[in-house]
DNA sequence: CGTCCACGTCTAC
DNA sequence: TAGACCTGGACGG
């Protein structure tokens, strides 16, 4: 999915994709759980922004100055793609229509993703590390002294409160690049090595971005170009699903991908006997 | 055919 | 802290 960086992706496309079009309807996917709501105008235009891991659809009037905001999220593998209209995605699920015979569709295969209009920024989400990065940085010092940051910083990093847009890729590439163990608490972390934590979660998915998405399976960057895959040789992962990296499946389920310099050897040990560290376990 | 796996939340015991 | 929510691709028999 999207992560931090294909959210923003998500939002080029979709800001390029509506340029200079008239909107005049909404339609939804009757499977779709999703909310079907009305667009008060006759006809809008439609501009978004990203932040961390959501993403806003404004719908705005061309007769006057009403705005309909729209929350969404992309699951799994949530995307948007402009298509003619009567040529939409089979999981094309929300649809805009617009008078030049185009449709815009968030397309989700696994249906994931959310909208909910009337909304925006959910308060249980923190600042944007690549777009908000002193606000994000200061939230996570603010709150240092939480109970949450006793939590292995391999698990808070997923915590969107203070984490907005790191998920299962961007956590293991972050951590990865830390000469220090993956699983130490998150306090710990954050005042031994905490200015080279916080620069990594806006400077991978800043790469990510350049990279189109950190060419992940099934996210196809639309705006990239020859000289992009030129500039970008080699893969933006070093440690995410790469062969001969440790993982092992973490207390929410995911696959935490790691330097098998760390390797846990015996998850009922309080203290890993080879890497001499703490086992995650013991925090847990 | 079957089982496992996937870039993420949610909510219900 | 399990599951629930979903589809589909990879791979095994």
């Amino acid at each position: 999915m999207p992560e931090l960086a294909e959210l923003k992706l998500t939002a080029d496309y979709v800001n390029r994709s509506a340029k200079g079009k008239h909107f005049y309807a909404v339609q939804k996917n009757p499977e779709h759980k999703g909310q079907l709501f009305d667009v008060p105008f006759n006809e809008f235009i439609i501009h978004t922004r990203s932040r961390g891991k959501e993403l806003i659809l404004f719908l705005e009037s061309v007769d006057n100055q009403d705005t309909l905001p729209i929350r969404m999220t992309m699951g799994m593998a949530g995307h948007f793609r402009l298509t003619r209209t009567g040529e939409e995605n089979k999981h094309a699920h929300l649809k805009f229509l617009s008078r030049d015979g185009y449709t815009l569709s968030f397309v989700d295969v696994r249906r994931f993703g959310k909208w909910k209009p009337k909304e925006t920024w959910s308060s249980n989400r923190g600042p944007c590390p690549m777009t908000e990065f002193e606000e994000f940085k200061q939230t996570i010092m603010d709150n240092l002294d939480k109970k949450v940051f006793d939590k292995p910083i391999n698990e808070l990093l997923m915590d969107q409160k203070y984490f907005n847009g790191i998920g299962n890729y961007l956590r293991a590439e972050i951590l990865y690049r830390i000469d220090a163990y993956p699983f130490m608490p998150a306090r710990q972390m954050i005042k031994e090595h905490g200015d080279q934590l916080f620069d990594l979660c806006k400077t991978m998915p800043e790469l990510a971005y350049v990279r189109g998405g950190g060419e992940i399976k099934d996210w196809n960057n639309p705006f990239k170009t020859e000289n992009d895959y030129i500039r970008t040789t080699g893969s933006f992962f070093k440690c995410y699903a790469k062969k001969g990296m440790a993982q092992l499946i973490d207390k929410t389920k995911r696959r935490f991908w790691y330097d098998p310099k760390w390797k846990v050897l015996d998850m009922n040990q309080e203290w890993d006997y080879y890497s001499g560290m703490p086992n995650p376990k013991a925090y847990s």
